[in-house]
DNA sequence: TTTCATGCAAATGGTTTGCAGCCAC
DNA sequence: GTGGCTGCAAACCATTTGCATGAAA
């Protein structure tokens, strides 16, 4: 909380309960929430939608949040602030979301490729894995 | 062309203008497009825009088309169909879209690590770069 | 006190859906 | 002929925006 706040000041923004509140959820959060989500477990007074939506939008350019899109109809969030180096792993079928640590991910290789063939000074990469969750896959064929 | 109507004939949907005309432009296009990019490159009579996304869902279903997500409003569709393997590059300065097509895209070892670690089964995944392109680049601190 | 954030309400824009008529097969 | 498409219009829903008020520095 403490630590939200002053990332907020430090940073020539205005600290306020709502934003405080936000980069905690996603801080707790193990996987990346919904604009909604996130508004839903704010306590009481919650702050209205509109206002979330701006912050995250803030967050992103202030680099204290990253988006996360996972071919659903809304947007994800998830804490930028902690080095960890996380990716989304969706259940096709029932749309369960998990998150997978990788033990080496190496796109770097990659990315200097880019550079090299398209001048592209390529800063960060998204990268998320479809299938079937193990429940989901017990019950192949049953649907 | 034939082809494509070959495509959903095989697959027991009827073949209409629409739906050729999808597939056509999607297979035409090096980078992915918006529905509506889609729609205003079919030649008039223009099919309604709604016919466009529920073509656009069949044939996601069909695995003739893959959707794209790249942190825009709309979401992304390109050909499914040819074995090409590629990824975009946007520019996140001016929207600049691009493909890339890596030498060597492994990720099945991060693949099998998730089959192991959760259980999933993993069919595919997404992977996109993001970053400045070269003319951007060029204008850094200009702006 | 001055700037910036918030709430509220309305607008936006992509996407979805219900329904009646039409087309591919 | 008939089931599956299509156009049209209305509904949806996430997100954005204008404006007056309220709070942080």
């Amino acid at each position: 909380m403490k630590a939200a706040f002053d990332a907020f000041r430090s940073l020539g923004h205005p600290a306020t309960r709502g934003r405080g509140e936000i980069l905690r959820i996603l801080a707790e959060s193990v996987i990346p929430l919904s604009p909604r989500e996130i508004r839903e477990r704010i306590p009481d007074p919650k702050p209205d939608a509109s206002t979330v939506y701006r912050n995250l939008t803030l967050m992103v350019s202030l680099g204290l949040v990253r988006s996360v899109a996972l071919h659903e109809r809304s947007r994800r969030y998830e804490t930028a602030t902690d080095g960890t180096h996380r990716h989304s792993v969706v259940c096709r079928r029932c749309g369960r979301i998990e998150s997978f640590q990788p033990k080496k991910c190496d796109l770097s290789r990659i990315e200097s490729d880019i550079r090299g063939t398209l001048g592209f000074d390529v800063t960060d990469h998204s990268l998320e894995f479809f299938g079937s969750c193990a429940d989901c896959e017990g019950k192949r064929g049953r649907r």
